[in-house]
DNA sequence: CGAGAATAGGTGGTAATACCATCTAAAGTA
DNA sequence: TACTTTAGATGGTATTACCACCTATTCTCG
């Protein structure tokens, strides 16, 4: 399996552009990077600390912290899991579900000059191969 | 001027992806994202502080900090600049030398799993379409 | 059932990152 | 020459993330 050097190139280069953007947008709303990501994954599931740790690739410490400061600014709920008493639910506050869907809006506004230097068909093309990349 | 939504988060998702895969090939070396940023930088150029920051995105004072970080840790040097003596030059020292292409190669290598889910004229069409994007 | 291991999360301590406001030194300008 | 601007560094703060360790709960198996 042969590898273009330059694709990958562009890839990470495209990345770099792609999180400067998210990193603003997020920046807007005086949210970190993490914090636009965890907002980005309570709107459609309700994870227990250490799978959210897992999704982000993060300690469960770090976690904690995080999410400790997303409480005090009332953008997220802690419920003590009902199966287990050990565990952690950690879902949107209705600020937080407020929120969300604005981030997203804004996220995608903010990356549409860049993917409109793409003609639609094109677009789908990209979305094709990534999603392949995706696996 | 239309846009795919789902082209866009087929976008944002690799690019957290690929930032993944960074962020391992750079704590593999104890190197934070931003000081990997740096080195890639300092392969083909010797900006001043003031350059570097605007280059990242970063504030001076930032960048002077991460400077000194990797200083002491001799990846690289602070030169007074010759025709403005209150601006610095920032280069690889011979260790810094020595890692930035290793660690090219360690990031083609950790990326090349995804790349490879393509075949070589899909991975060249994707380097075009990315290339349109970055414009 | 009950003792010990495993698991979930939180704490405390540390280092890096990045900001802002401010400082100094050097250049540029009037 | 005096005034302003610029380059970078410094000090102070908050966030992020780590690791090692702690507590509370749950699981396991003898």
């Amino acid at each position: 399996m042969d590898a273009d050097p330059e694709a990958l190139d562009r890839l990470v280069q495209t990345s770099f552009t792609v999180m400067a953007v998210l990193s603003q947008a997020a920046a807007a709303h005086d949210l970190s990077l993490t914090q636009l990501r965890v907002l980005a994954i309570l709107r459609d599931h309700e994870p227990k600390i250490a799978e959210l740790a897992a999704y982000l690739g993060l300690d469960r410490s770090s976690v904690s912290g995080l999410i400790d400061r997303a409480v005090k600014r009332d953008l997220v709920l802690r419920t003590t899991s009902e199966d287990d008493a050990r565990a952690v639910r950690v879902s949107l506050s209705p600020a937080g579900h407020r929120l969300a869907p604005t981030l997203t809006a804004e996220i995608g506004a903010a990356l549409t000059p860049l993917t409109s230097k793409l003609t639609l068909a094109e677009q789908r093309k990209l979305g094709a191969l990534l999603t392949k990349l995706l696996d």
